[in-house]
DNA sequence: CGAAACCTTGAAGACTTTCAAGTAGCGTGG
DNA sequence: CCACGCTACTTGAAAGTCTTCAAGGTTTCG
């Protein structure tokens, strides 16, 4: 299901754009949106070339699902635009999202031969496409590569031991705290303004799923919050925070 | 304070065995409990004694912390005996336990200049100690090191998954019942047998900051599941599970 | 424009925590 | 050898945070 919904994906949501394996992917590179991103920021352009040629460039369209929990892990991702929720859920619907991942993310990184989560785009996603196999041998030629690999799992891992602590020893409050403030240096990096302007993909039921909360006490945290004058909240998808320091004060659990 | 107390401990738990940096562990490698454990079973007997030179084994008593949260990650770690927990607080003291690592684990996979986690030993733990510096450069020249360590991260990433599920989603029960059968897969493998019996050493307090827990929970939950007949209690820190594939139906939300 | 999905708010309920007290295990020392 | 003190574990009762159930309002998109 999700391999063949993948391919299905692209050739449905961009019938003008037929990808051709190995050929589109080979021109794109040098030039992507993302060559300074992720793993290609760590190859110069003749390694980049021969990536290219296990490289295929897909669309996906929001609410598509490319990857199903427990299905064979034999592709690897390079998103390139738009957000991806990954997940895990239980057998009765119980849903957790264990992240969301944008430009330059590296998703794949399965040991086994099944992936052990879920993922679906949440607004329209492109990414490049590499079969294991593939990718394996371009590695096992640029050592470079497998460091730089090893080094997005090791970042990865301490987003999970952050979010770990959320979920088993932080309130409402701070996760939802959290959460914004994520976001904010996510948007900004170190450089966070006086008043920070967001507009996150994501719905109240995917926060929920992030924070380990149920869509009614992620609304009411967030009303709470902006009775507090902490944020100001535009459309649903849009919230101003006019003071991100006290956020993260909030966040870290200091109040 | 992290690695004085490190260096301290050894010198104090163990007076009578003066370790001298670069000989020891030379001499012991190729010998070692953990020789067909993690990182060392990617590496030969020729690629090992080099690995070797830039070790130093040492042995902590239980609850010394190795590693502080937010200290110089200048070092790194393989377990060759004993168990430490790794950890996340806040300021008011709430704790997160990530993980219970053992034999053949490596730790410090940091990309930061900061460990972003606390390490504690739970019993008496003896370890190999690595200069970032030197384990780097012995990385460097073996490119299989690097995929092992990647294949590492990649595994604790999935664990760190699970983690999220349980925590963000799992009831107590559901969660005791994981924390159990985990225990009995870390012990026997793929090959459970009919009637496991464990006996692990964290305490209820540990137990309960891995579960997103409290103390009182967990041990209102073992008695509950004792009082159900899935579980027979012995000391506190064994415990006997008659039927362990009931266990694991319970762990993944399945009743 | 209208159906559907999403978001918000209220009230009742549930699971877990907090507070409290008692029991048990263990190492030290009289 | 047993008392003492400490830490760990267990159990009960009350309290609290978050969830569940329910309904109304809002946005989105064909």
């Amino acid at each position: 299901m999700s391999v063949s919904a993948l391919t299905a994906g692209n050739s449905l949501s961009v019938p003008k754009r037929i990808v051709i394996a190995g050929m589109e992917g080979c021109r794109a590179c040098s030039v992507c949106e993302v060559r300074a991103h992720g793993i290609c920021s760590a190859l110069n352009d003749d390694e980049l070339s021969q990536l290219a040629q296990a490289a295929v460039r897909v669309t996906i369209p929001p609410g598509r699902q490319l990857i199903e929990e427990g299905s064979p892990a034999d592709e690897f991702f390079n998103i390139t635009a738009g957000t991806v929720k990954l997940f895990k859920s239980l057998p009765d619907g119980r849903r957790q999202i264990t992240g969301f991942v944008g430009i330059g993310h590296f998703l794949g990184l399965a040991v086994s031969d099944r992936y052990a989560f879920g993922a679906e785009a949440i607004d329209q996603v492109r990414l490049c496409r590499f079969s294991r196999e593939r990718l394996e041998t371009v590695i096992d030629e640029f050592p470079r590569l497998e460091r730089r690999l090893r080094n997005e799992a090791a970042n990865e891992l301490v987003a999970a031991q952050d979010q770990m602590l959320l979920l088993g020893r932080k309130t409402a409050r701070e996760r939802v705290a959290s959460f914004l403030y994520g976001q904010i240096t996510e948007l900004y990096g170190d450089d966070i303004p006086q008043t920070a302007k967001l507009h996150f993909p994501m719905t109240r039921a995917d926060i929920a799923d992030f924070l380990g909360l149920t869509v009614e006490t992620v609304s009411r945290t967030i009303s709470g919050l902006r009775r507090e004058g902490l944020i100001t909240t535009g459309a649903s998808h849009e919230i101003t925070v006019p003071a991100p320091s006290r956020l993260r004060t909030i966040a870290s659990g200091e109040e």
